[in-house]
RNA sequence: GGGCCGUUAGCUCAGCCCGGUAGAGCAGUUGACUUUUAAUCAAUUGGUCAGGGGUUCAAAUCCCCUACGGCCCA
């Protein structure tokens, strides 16, 4: 159906007059022998090395310059004078300016480049000047058509602005908006730094299985898939928790996985299906180390990124100077509301507190969901600069090691900046008895109704049983991070090609 | 899943309240122009007004349904 569809789509556009008149330009210049598409070019500068190269030098110095360089790109505007034209040619380093003159390229170069259109690649070769204006340009000498374009751009000066066009076509919104492409670049440079940052504390780099049997590691539903040869059903991974622990019982004692989930949920501004965590596991280490490595990475990469600790994130600043604020669950939730502490001591009260305003609690709800549930209402978008919570409820978090004070909380943490959650760990549960208790309870939940509860995983119980070293581990949202650092309102605009409802009609 | 808003030329948008032959700018086409830069000047092509139904003599415009998107909430 949705493949019926785009050819109708494609078909609507054929009778484009726009593409119709391109058709037959293309055919005519078949006909006179023009490669439209030809392989043998020779790239010998970037619109970034000539600016920084010669973007400084005046007029007269620059007019000494014999050297020539041979460009690429697209090209984005014309400015036509009958005998000679400035165009603007775009490439991976920016745009900049050529200027063709009829006498300097010849009369066959010219008539060819008089057939080229907004939006063709082609190649030149020439030496930089600076126009009476001040702007460098590249005096061509040659000019060749590398790849003709049948379809139009957009308007250069509104440019591509519908948002639901940016994420279907994103090549478009690449071409036409600038700031995007500078948006995965950091993107790119966010996960180098981390890479660098983790291998100098001896982190082994891994990747584990993206289908598994069983979908654990995390509290959400699954994508379901199925092996043919196998005649087995599989899980898109929801998380990979359960086989990094499985490495450090082997003896990994520092691993990080940088990699894709999947969950089964909405979609929204801070929610895509699938998405981007780091992972990562350290023997002898407790969630408290983890705090302290946390603030370590987030610093290092906003010194990299701003050569500061101070950025702004959607109009408010955001301060990554540590220490960073650490709360408990209970202490924030009296800290940024005004439930009195003893309220959420008793089940019965937190419940009917919860459901007092608005919460779809059940009457035999637990003390720590009903907790957590007021906490998510009342504080989450409160903690606007960097915060670390702790002492998370047991009920809530079933791969977690017991808080030796009190055994209704465990040794986790989760980190808030901006009002979003961007980091969870906890000090990990290593006894295979209290673990398996552990999914027994997560069980009970699943037969209450609760499709995100924890499956039984025996085959990591059985891991555990062979001993796994005392561990923390974490969890870091990649995508939301980016968000933060590139000041970007929605997950969508961090993520190549977010996923759309198709335009499928029946 | 719920609420609000949106969908008009390739792109960016008017027109909708108050129904009466579908508009602009850019892009395109033709012509002029060898230092422009949203180049300029003259002429000109281009529409299933998201899709379907209803009201009406008459619907881009009013009403209903559907699709897709955005924002907010869950």
């Amino acid at each position: 159906m949705l493949g019926l569809y785009q050819s109708q789509d494609l078909l609507m556009d054929e009778k484009s007059d726009l593409i119709q008149k391109k058709r037959e330009k293309i055919v005519l210049m078949k006909s006179e022998g023009i490669a439209l598409y030809p392989n043998d070019v020779t790239v010998t500068a970037t619109t970034e090395t000539i600016l920084n190269r010669f973007g400084d030098t005046d007029k007269e110095t620059l007019d000494q310059v014999e050297e020539r360089f041979a460009l690429a790109g697209r090209i984005m505007a014309v400015r036509n004078f009958g005998k000679s034209a400035f165009i603007n040619v775009q490439d991976r380093g920016g745009k900049i300016q050529a200027y063709i003159a009829k006498n300097r390229v010849g009369d066959n170069a010219y008539s060819l480049f008089k057939k080229l259109d907004i939006g063709d690649i082609v190649s030149f070769e020439g030496k930089p000047f600076k126009t009476r204006t001040g702007e460098l340009t590249i005096e061509a000498y040659t000019i060749r058509l590398l790849s003709k374009s049948v379809r139009p751009l957009p308007e250069k000066w509104h440019g591509l602005t519908d948002v639901e066009t940016r994420y279907r076509q994103r090549h478009l919104d690449l071409i036409m908006n600038p700031n995007v492409k500078k948006v995965f670049y950091t993107r790119s440079r966010i996960m180098a730094l981390i890479r660098d940052f983790m291998q100098k504390r001896d982190f082994l780099e891994v990747e584990t299985p993206m289908m598994h049997p069983i979908a654990g590691g995390a509290m959400a539903q699954p994508f379901k898939t199925h092996h043919n040869a196998l005649g087995m059903d599989l899980y898109l991974r929801i998380a990979p928790e359960l086989y990094l622990k499985r490495l450090v019982v082997g003896g990994m004692e520092r691993v990080y996985e940088i990699n894709r989930n999947f969950r089964n949920e909405g979609i929204s501004t801070f929610h895509n299906p699938e998405f981007s965590m780091m992972e990562f596991y350290q023997a002898y280490a407790t969630y408290e180390d983890l705090i302290i490595m946390t603030e370590e990475l987030f610093t290092f990469i906003a010194k990299e990124l701003f050569d500061s600790l101070i950025f702004t994130y959607q109009g408010c600043d955001i301060n990554l100077t540590r220490p960073w604020q650490r709360l408990t669950v209970k202490e924030a939730i009296v800290k940024y509301s005004d439930v009195r502490p003893e309220i959420l001591e008793d089940r019965k009260r937190a419940v009917a507190y919860g459901k007092g305003i608005g919460l779809p609690l059940d009457d035999e709800e637990s003390l720590g969901k009903a907790i957590i549930a007021i906490f998510e209402e009342l504080v989450e978008d409160k903690l606007i600069q960097p915060t670390f919570i702790t002492e998370y409820p047991l009920e809530v978090s079933p791969l977690s090691r017991k808080s030796e004070k009190d055994s209704t909380v465990v040794d986790r943490f989760e980190l808030y900046i901006s009002g979003k959650e961007i980091a969870n760990a906890f000090s990990e549960l290593n006894d295979p008895e209290d673990q398996r208790e552990r999914f027994v309870m997560q069980l009970k939940e699943r037969e209450a109704g609760d499709k995100e509860a924890h499956e039984m995983d025996e085959d990591y119980i059985r891991a555990l049983e062979y001993g796994m070293a005392p561990t923390a581990g974490e969890g870091i949202g990649i995508d939301r991070l980016v968000m933060l650092f590139t000041d970007s309102p929605s997950i969508r605009d961090v993520i190549l090609f977010p996923h759309m409802r198709s335009k499928n009609k029946k």
